[in-house]
DNA sequence: TTGAAAGCGCTAACAA
DNA sequence: TTGTTAGCGCTTTCAA
């Protein structure tokens, strides 16, 4: 605190531009200088103020994250992932939350961009509500959405094909023979909830009506599982929306003592870590969360390297991770 | 973007040090005044550029947060709680993994510092090994450690009397005539992780001998409890050093058949999410997170507002939270 | 390849 | 209560 390029220069007998040049490693410094300026500001602890370089260079490097909830263990690996690659990239994370409220999320994003962030990457709290800001923003700095997606086209979206997800489960179910399913799902608010919706009304045998919507709650996944419980019939297996919810419907199961997979079968959606753990082992699919980051990454790091603002969706495809709850 | 103070203040027909002062809220501006300025941003849609305030003001408004792993549900609560109460105070988060390597933690503190955050939270990732950034750190900005901290007197901690909570687990087991346990725990390169351990040993019944340690994995809460029925006798319960090893713990047991809490019974430490999901539901401890994200950041909040740079450690009660599984 | 100098947009002395 | 002015520490022209 307190030594600055300048008395690194002075050490080293050069400019405060050559160091500048030397420390940030442009080329253009003659090799022996660069190597006097390196020795100053070791000799010094020099530490760079990334405050002034920002201000003056117009990029702070660093980059704004919104994600509803970080302690949904879903977004926090993504957010993990992201940090990562950030990290590898010298570049600073801000993170935020929105509790899935709209408003707050609007909030968090302002103070993001008043911040300089160079990009937003956005869990976009509602499919509707989220629009505005995040047009805004998009107007501003990169943004790229990730999992989760506005209605319309107003920035890109890295995620995964829910839809496809969905139809795996069906898939599988279908081929062990389960003749009815019952999905609990949540009400279609954000884009996942939708296409998850989506995907089972078209891909499930039959009707398809037998269909619950709450939140991706395992409070919610409990009350369904209780209320599917109360009735005459149970079905032959039960598509939940995520994992989340699927963990409430085996809790409430485990409560009445109905057995899983023998007496209904259960699956989930994300593969978080607790899928596997538990009782018995979740069927589910399992989001490339991994992919999903390095691509959110690689659009924007292309397009801080100049790449042309093209708005566009790419949708990964998921993995059906079978284990003995379905 | 393109419209700064200079504008605002020349719409209000004000200096810019006026219009500096009414949009940061300080007194001394004629109301009249500052309406002006007021409604002079509001209309030319003015956003402040935080990076400029920060490099004169000499404070960032944004706080470093350091973790192990955020993809951790116990550490993205944390991070949670303490975002809410920053985001209140109108400060932003900046936030590193160490993914428990020292020489990262010390790299990300550097980024961290360079970026002149006002403050650090960060749990250390090794009891020894974090001591030298921390104490490098605390030399710079204020410091608090959260949840595990180093040995010696580096820097405040704020987290959970672990001693106590085990003393809760092994006093619960005992009242429930439970003869001989067994303790799965994690190797004590962290605090938390010999606080438990010598917890346990101290409060354990008997010889208090019979003690696996490995780290705060579910693998390793599988291995250990498969190594533990491939024994003569089970013990009457295995106290866990954390939720994720008594989740995998359970799951061995699972596999086997063995029934919990009748045959064995079982116990977690941090009350994470899933605790409550399990199959059965899992006794724990659980930490006060809330309790410890305001406490740490009511501490550095002080240090802001000019308190003394006292370093302290508050230990914070846990509280024992019983479910069927012990 | 180097250096002098001009700011980035804001806040904080200081003077009025 | 207000305005003038001088920077915060750095990067980036521009000219040499």
């Amino acid at each position: 605190m307190g030594v600055t390029i300048h008395d690194v220069a002075a050490r080293a007998g050069v400019s405060v531009a050559t160091a500048s040049r030397a420390l940030s490693g442009q080329r253009g410094v003659r090799p022996e200088n660069r190597s006097k300026v390196l020795a100053a500001a070791d000799a010094l602890a020099y530490q760079p103020n990334a405050v002034a370089a920002a201000l003056r260079s117009r990029t702070t490097r660093s980059l704004g994250v919104v994600v509803p909830r970080i302690a949904n263990p879903f977004f926090a690996t993504l957010v993990e992932e992201v940090e990562q690659r950030l990290h590898a990239a010298d570049r600073s994370l801000l993170l935020a939350n929105s509790r899935y409220d709209p408003e707050l999320e609007r909030r968090q994003v302002g103070a993001l961009l008043d911040r300089q962030v160079d990009a937003l990457l956005m869990v976009p709290c509602h499919r509707v509500r989220s629009a505005e800001v995040l047009a805004e923003a998009a107007a501003r700095v990169p943004v790229v959405q990730l999992d989760l997606h506005v209605d319309g086209p107003a920035a890109s979206w890295v995620g995964v094909d829910n839809a496809a997800g969905i139809s795996l489960v069906v898939e599988h179910l279908a081929a062990l023979g389960t003749r009815r399913t019952a999905f609990v799902g949540a009400e279609p608010t954000d884009s996942a909830a939708q296409a998850r919706l989506d995907g089972y009304r078209r891909a499930a045998p039959g009707g398809a009506d037998d269909v619950l919507l709450g939140d991706f709650s395992k409070e919610w996944g409990q009350r369904a599982g209780t209320r599917l419980l109360d009735r005459a019939e149970l079905p032959g297996a039960i598509v939940c929306g995520n994992d989340t919810i699927a963990l409430g419907v085996l809790s409430a199961l485990a409560e009445r003592g109905v057995a899983v997979p023998d007496e209904v079968r259960v699956t989930g959606f994300d593969d978080i870590p607790y899928a596997a753990l538990a009782q018995p082992p979740l069927t589910t699919v399992r989001q490339p969360q991994g992919a999903i980051a390095a691509e959110a990454v690689r659009l924007l790091t292309a397009r801080w390297d100049g790449a042309e603002p093209v708005s566009q969706r790419t949708a990964i495809a998921p993995e059906l991770v079978v284990r003995a709850s379905a």
